[in-house]
RNA sequence: CGGGAAGUAGCGCAGGCCGGUAGCGCACCUGGUUUGGGACCAGGGGGUCGCAGGUUCGAAUCCUGUCUUCCCGACCA
């Protein structure tokens, strides 16, 4: 039993937050709402980064940086836009400090007061499509399809590590393109890939939607989503993707010439994930005894932790770990061999756990004199022991096998948390005491919605892809529906 | 931003009501014994008690303000 992590059962809000710190993987900082990504989950985030990238690039993106400041003018070209970030937004009003004339420290220095202020960037649709009118004249510099990796800052008023923050990191793709429907195509293949990713990479199942009108992004047309499940029943939303029609283009006037020689405006999407995936994977993985991390994105995928009495079996030890490590190395597996004499291996085996690490080896004089090593799995726990011949294999192999076990045992308990339910009392009463999406037949109208969400904080979280069209009635109002949509609380 | 709780050594806490200059466990350092699920003995180091004012001969303790964190709400990815 873990001494130090707080059960789920117990409190399981302080259950994450023990498992984001005591793992590692984060803290939260002096600056109210910031945390510092530590180097452990930094590490997470540069597996999850990297590979995103590859993905990225395979669909024909490229990296481009746009800047931290955003005019305030910018941010009021699009009307809906405004309306959504207005209120969360950092502002920079001033550009020098002063000596305090009262000696106390530094103070901003009046006289620098800008004539414009800066926004710093909640997302930089505005600084980009600014700078897409200048690059886009023809259907020839189309489809522009660019990425960025970058920081952003959303002035929240309740920050949770990883889950939201007031400054994060994230992609934010923005492209753009000379018809609707190819527009359209990237919006659905960038969802594509981000379901991908997150199911194969981080081991989360997720389901492809759209959004309701009222849960969509501010300035599109129509927001795609991949939604995750979390063990406490409340759904999280993982990646959006946007279709936004031609409102920027309009609002930064950005056209193109067609083929037939006649000015059009561009059409564009964005798409974006970010840190709080960590969150999500946290969530959806772990358990009492700390995290579980997948093992085609853990920092460490391999420990091993020697057992030994004396100088002379340790060196036995070393000899026999050494080329083993050699092995595994030149397999792509990441192996960190912890012989530190700070801590016993009980402490060790704990430690491990608590960080995740998928596959633990433990090797002692009595494994050597058998030629057999001690594998436990993070997943399920279970420990055997395995022969030294061809172990590199057999662990790439396991580690592939608890990549797949970790998605199955997430999905297993997703489907069996998505429940279709037919009358009100139902809805409400199973929303308290199972949690889960509620596949519910609704109006499809905003009012309906939002008396839903008011008497149980529950929302759509999103109509599913390839949703089966259905003849019902409305769950909340009784009124004629044509299909369910997924309801649950969430994150 | 409203309501509640909390901030004392790296971590977890006691002390506070009743003011007198700070203590426990873990961690850390040294030496030794240990090592198959969070070792033990002995010795040792470390704290402007979140910060700023105030009351007082004297403040971790009383008062005011402020910052931060957690929980619940409103807002949101």
């Amino acid at each position: 039993m873990s001494k130090e992590i707080t059960s789920r059962n117990e409190d399981y809000a302080q259950w994450y937050n023990d498992l984001i710190i005591k793992g590692g993987l984060a803290e939260n900082s002096a600056v109210r709402g910031c945390m510092v990504i530590k180097p452990y989950g930094f590490g997470l985030w540069e597996n999850m980064r990297d590979q995103l990238d590859r993905m990225f690039k395979e669909t024909g993106h490229v990296n481009a940086y746009f800047p931290l400041f955003i005019p305030k003018s910018f941010l009021s070209k699009e009307a809906a836009h405004v309306e959504g970030f207005a209120k969360e937004c950092a502002v920079v009003t001033h550009y020098r400090l002063m000596n305090d004339p009262n000696g106390n420290g530094v103070v901003v220095d009046p006289e620098s007061k800008l004539e414009e202020e800066l926004i710093i960037r909640p997302t930089s649709e505005t600084i980009i499509w600014n700078t897409y009118k200048d690059w886009i004249q023809s259907y020839r510099d189309l489809p522009l399809l660019i990425n960025q990796w970058a920081n952003v800052v959303r002035w929240e008023m309740r920050t949770r590590l990883f889950l939201r923050t007031a400054e994060f990191l994230w992609q934010e793709g923005h492209t753009a393109h000379a018809s609707k429907d190819e527009a359209i195509e990237e919006t659905r293949r960038m969802l594509d890939v981000y379901a991908d990713f997150v199911e194969n990479y981080m081991a989360v199942p997720v389901i492809k939607g759209v959004k309701t009108a009222s849960e969509r992004f501010a300035g599109a047309e129509d927001t795609y989503c991949i939604e995750a499940m979390m063990q406490d029943g409340k759904a999280l939303q993982a990646g959006t993707s946007h279709f936004l029609g031609q409102n920027f283009a309009k609002a930064f006037d950005v056209k193109f010439l067609n083929t037939h020689n006649k000015q059009e405006y561009v059409w564009a999407t964005s798409w974006g994930v970010s840190t709080r995936l960590i969150g999500a994977l946290v969530m959806a993985h772990s358990d009492d005894e700390g995290l579980i991390l997948p093992p085609r994105i853990a920092p460490l995928q391999v420990v091993i932790v020697p057992i030994f009495k004396g100088d002379e079996q340790k060196g036995f030890i070393d000899n026999t770990v050494r080329p083993v490590i050699q092995s595994l190395r030149e397999l792509g597996i990441s192996v960190k061999y912890d012989d530190s004499d700070n801590n016993r291996p009980g402490w060790k085996f704990a430690e491990y756990e608590k960080r995740g690490v998928p596959v633990r080896i433990a090797i002692g004089q009595r494994d050597i004199e058998n030629n057999v090593v001690e594998i436990a799995r993070r997943d399920t726990r279970e420990k055997s022991s395995v022969s030294m011949e061809g172990l590199a294999f057999y662990v790439k192999t396991l580690l592939e096998e608890i990549q797949l076990h970790m998605y199955n045992k997430a999905k297993g308990y997703r489907d069996s948390v998505i429940t279709e339910v037919n009358t009100w009392e139902e809805f409400e009463t199973l929303l308290d005491t199972k949690g889960g999406f509620l596949s519910a037949h609704w109006d499809g109208t905003a009012e309906t919605e939002e008396a839903i969400k008011e008497k149980t904080k529950a929302t759509i979280r999103c109509i599913p892809l390839n949703n089966p069209q259905a003849n019902g009635t409305c769950i909340f109002s009784g009124k004629p529906s044509t299909q369910r949509v997924l309801f649950a609380r969430a994150y």
